[in-house]
RNA sequence: GGCUCGGUGGCGGAAUGGUAGACGCACAACACUUAAAAUGUUGCGUCCUCUGGACAUGAGGGUUCGAGUCCCUCCCGGGCCACCA
């Protein structure tokens, strides 16, 4: 059999060298997309070039779109199927300042390490529109769309926090804080202000809310975004201040039919009306000047913790009363106004009125300050709430509320605010979780952010004709406490040069996220000097059609991409609302412990080991065939030479049926039906289930060639190879040329860019169906039925009373009803 | 805690409410071989009184002629977010 040998090294290298002369794929000006083409964009998942190279979880999601690709262009679709990298990032950066490479020439070489790799596995990419974020050519535009927003008020600055470890004077990235304490020392990271850029995403809040109806995404991921924006309907109240003129608190609550169970207020420690206390804009009696002291500490104690602090610290709630009390106008009670760090400046009004009887964390802070506690809801029990488990946050009838007793929540909430709106206590509100996009980054490896400073210290934007705005190389990357470009000396120099004495650049970089929010916009104009892309170009090609993205950043990358694209459709260069208009995730490829994979845990599988070992066809089909595309799934070690097998039969099967004119029928139905099974898989993304329907076709056609001593013919042979050729692509190129064409054509065509077979419906039906018989539901037997006589009930009903296997279950029974779905299943229900 | 996805043989997984376990791996026996590998053939959910039958899709209920699939209650596992008022 050593003749039928696929050998896989010298012919995937083989045919890797062929492509890669013809440029296969590659967009060219006449392969420029028409109006009335049928355009499909497909878009991969930015990736960054990490220097570890290519991991199997990449090979799994790009042999998925590739297939797609492979598939929908021999069906006759235009496909933009485009690559590149999102470059900059900490990584690279941390590299460097381990090692003092600088990050353009690790980065380099990671790329190079992946094209190389990608290229193995046979992905089909239009490699002419390749780019990377930190080439200038590419950063260039990120900043003119910075200045885009910093023209329209979009880009801003503010005062924001940022972790930061006093030890190694430097800002660390949340990933760089580990239990609150800086990972390179250990140091405790605290929280520091710093002035900071921002872009207003939240201008857009309600369209990144409701353009999500309008996009083909997994529900999940719409929640998720959902979520994030966090869109809460409440009502702001407003309390005065007791002993006071003009002074008010007021309150964001979504459940303010609970009002006459509040006992307490609670500010966040950032407070305006904390601030005014300390700064003694208010004047205070003797007893809250006795408080100012422990304010002032818990004020500052507060924000010295980070995040992570807050979190860690869990349930245990801290605080300190203020000395002043605010009016609760309903009942006329008095209300004690708190500080503590539970309640978050950002969100709603930064103060919460507190219902402790229900609401958890109420609860908690009322119980550690000896705050009472009144039940207003009954849920059963109308008792007093001592414990945590007694705590009800769900619906139940109102006590204890004067209007409101008996009614139901639902009912009280809608009422209460009514009544405190007609009151004037009261005004309806939207709140949102989502806030503005802090972008600024204290790095040297990314996107410099195009303003300059006047000697009075106002910003101004770079000039557009000084963009791109260079990364200077002339930089010290070891953390001093300052953004590393403030060591740049060719920087300052050029921002005097260009813009006078005095003057100095902005010295933090862009957010990566910038980067990677409109990289698939200048994919398709990709070395344009003049524009970030032609517009022709950008309405034609996008939206994207499907977008396959890990389940990792389906939060923050996308909600940004979908800022940017309504943001520059807002400025007149877009025509669409939604940059993707179908998105599927894959899932993880996990080691074969079934844990994610890891160095430490030593169970990482290198692709490169597989294709020296199997070849890359295995690879891919083995991938694809492990299950379904979006489900986590652990490698298994052994069944890849399952497809190894599968491949080698193939070869030998073909290599040594019987030629003959004709196939055998009964195959030829069966390469029919395999082909509309595959058909209609691959668009779904169903893989593994196109790959079981091709196992079964080589099944019967090895024992259709044993038994009948016939095959297929070398037409439908031909049909068999091109239904395979998006899976293996270098295993049906070899069998194509060596078969079909010969090596010595003139014009060179690929089967990749042949047409895909269409199945012949004739053929696909089955002469005679299998109906199932059941007795009360139990299968009892079966019986064959010609296709053409299914819809005969009476016809087919006599048959299965007559059957051997059902005779002795239905003799002397009284049958007392008869159910027959046609063409599929019998059911005599006994009386 | 919130949202979300899932639980089917030894393993990965199939299955528009209609024969549960397709396809692949592993395993076992046999053939070929001096032997091994490779390849081929056969078997492979559990149990029983075995040419047949009973039980089986995390547990328990329900709807239905019929439930892995739909509904309810619960248990377990994964992912994301997490003191959001």
């Amino acid at each position: 059999m050593s003749h039928h040998f696929y050998d896989h090294q010298s012919i995937e290298e083989k045919w890797l060298s062929v492509w890669e002369k013809q440029k296969l794929f590659w967009s060219t000006e006449e392969q420029t997309i028409t109006a009335k083409d049928q355009k499909e964009y497909l878009l991969f998942a930015f990736a960054y070039p990490s220097g570890t190279g290519l991991h199997v979880g990449h090979v799994e999601s790009k042999t998925a779109l590739d297939i797609y690709a492979r598939f929908s262009r021999m069906n006759g679709k235009k496909v933009f199927f485009p690559v590149g990298w999102d470059a900059f990032g900490l990584p690279a950066e941390n590299f460097a300042i381990k090692s003092g490479i600088p990050p353009a020439v690790t980065t380099k070489n990671a790329i190079d390490t992946f094209r190389r790799q990608i290229k193995r596995l046979a992905i089909s990419y239009d490699w002419a529109n390749e780019i990377t974020t930190n080439h200038p050519g590419y950063y260039k535009w990120t900043q003119w769309i910075f200045l885009q927003f910093y023209k329209k008020g979009l880009a801003y600055r503010g005062i924001g926090m940022v972790n930061w470890c006093p030890n190694d004077q430097t800002v660390l990235a949340n990933e760089q804080v580990v239990d609150g304490k800086c990972e390179r020392c250990g140091t405790q990271v605290v929280q520091k202000e710093l002035e900071q850029w921002y872009f207003k995403i939240t201008a857009y809040t309600e369209e990144l809310l409701s353009g999500l109806h309008q996009v083909d995404w997994p529900k999940p991921t719409k929640q998720q975004q959902e979520n994030w924006i966090g869109k809460k309907e409440g009502i702001n109240i407003t309390y005065q201040v007791e002993g006071t003129q003009d002074l008010t608190v007021t309150c964001f609550t979504t459940r303010p039919e609970t009002n006459f169970g509040a006992t307490f207020i609670v500010l966040a420690p950032e407070h305006q009306f904390v601030k005014d206390i300390l700064n003694k804009k208010t004047s205070l009696n003797a007893d809250q000047k006795k408080q100012l002291k422990k304010i002032q500490a818990y004020v500052k104690q507060a924000a010295a913790k980070t995040e992570l602090d807050r979190l860690s610290e869990g349930k245990k709630k801290t605080g300190v009363f203020t000395g002043f009390y605010a009016k609760n106008q309903l009942n006329n009670t008095l209300l004690p106004i708190w500080i503590s760090d539970f309640v978050l400046a950002g969100f709603g009004t930064g103060a919460v009125v507190g219902v402790p009887a229900h609401d958890l964390r109420d609860f908690q802070f009322a119980k550690a300050f000896e705050i009472p506690i009144v039940r207003v809801i009954s849920d059963g029990e109308d008792g007093l709430i001592e414990r945590e488990d007694q705590v009800y946050e769900d619906h139940g009838k109102m006590i204890n509320s004067e209007f409101l007793n008996g009614l139901d929540v639902l009912d009280a909430t809608a009422k209460m605010i009514d009544h405190l709106e007609a009151k004037g206590w009261g005004k309806r509100v939207v709140s949102y979780k989502l806030r503005d996009w802090l972008i600024s980054r204290q790095r040297y490896w990314g996107a410099p952010i195009p303003i300059v400073y006047d000697p009075e210290g106002k910003p101004h934007p770079v000039k557009e004709e000084h963009l791109p705005w260079m990364l200077p190389t002339d930089v010290d990357f070891k953390p001093t406490g300052e953004s590393p470009l403030k060591s740049s000396k060719e920087f300052f120099e050029r921002t005097e040069q260009l813009y006078g004495k005095g003057w100095t650049p902005e010295c933090d970089t862009m957010d990566t996220f910038v980067d990677s929010s409109w990289y698939f916009l200048r994919y398709v104009d990709s070395r344009n000097p003049k524009e970030f892309a032609r517009k022709d170009q950008l309405n034609k090609l996008l939206p994207v059609d499907l977008y396959l993205i890990g389940p990792e950043h389906i939060v923050l990358h996308l909600l940004y991409a979908r800022f940017f694209t309504k943001f520059l459709r807002d400025e007149g260069y877009l025509k669409f609302d939604e940059p993707f208009m179908k998105m599927r995730h894959q899932g993880m490829i996990l080691g074969p412990d079934g844990k994610k994979m890891s160095k430490s845990k030593g169970n990482v599988i290198n692709p490169d080991e597989i294709i020296e070992k199997y070849g890359a066809d295995t690879l891919r089909i083995y991938e694809m065939f492990m299950g379904p595309l979006e489900a986590d799934k652990p490698w298994d070690p052994g069944s890849v030479i399952g497809i190894y097998r599968f491949l080698q039969r193939i070869y030998a099967l073909i290599q040594s049926q019987p030629a003959t004119q004709q196939s055998e029928p009964g195959l030829q139905k069966k390469l029919h039906q395999t082909l509309q099974k595959v058909t209609q898989d691959i668009p779904q993304l169903k893989f593994n289930t196109a790959i079981a329907a091709l196992m079964i076709m080589v099944n019967t056609w090895e024992e259709t060639v044993k038994k009948a001593k016939r095959g297929l013919s070398a037409e439908d042979t031909n049909i068999f190879v091109k239904m395979i050729a998006p899976f293996a692509p270098f295993f049906a190129e070899e069998i194509y040329h060596s078969m079909f064409v010969g090596d010595n054509s003139e014009h060179f065509t690929s089967i990749h860019q042949t047409e895909w077979p269409v199945f012949d419906p004739r053929l696909t039906q089955e002469d005679q169906v299998t109906v199932v018989i059941q007795v009360n539901g139990k299968v009892r037997g079966q019986i064959k039925v010609a296709s053409d006589q299914i819809s005969d009930r009476e016809r087919v009903l006599v048959a299965a009373k007559e059957e051997e296997s059902i005779i002795k279950w239905i003799t002397d029974q009284h049958i007392a009803k008869e159910i027959y779905v046609p063409g599929k299943v019998i059911n005599f229900v006994l009386a």
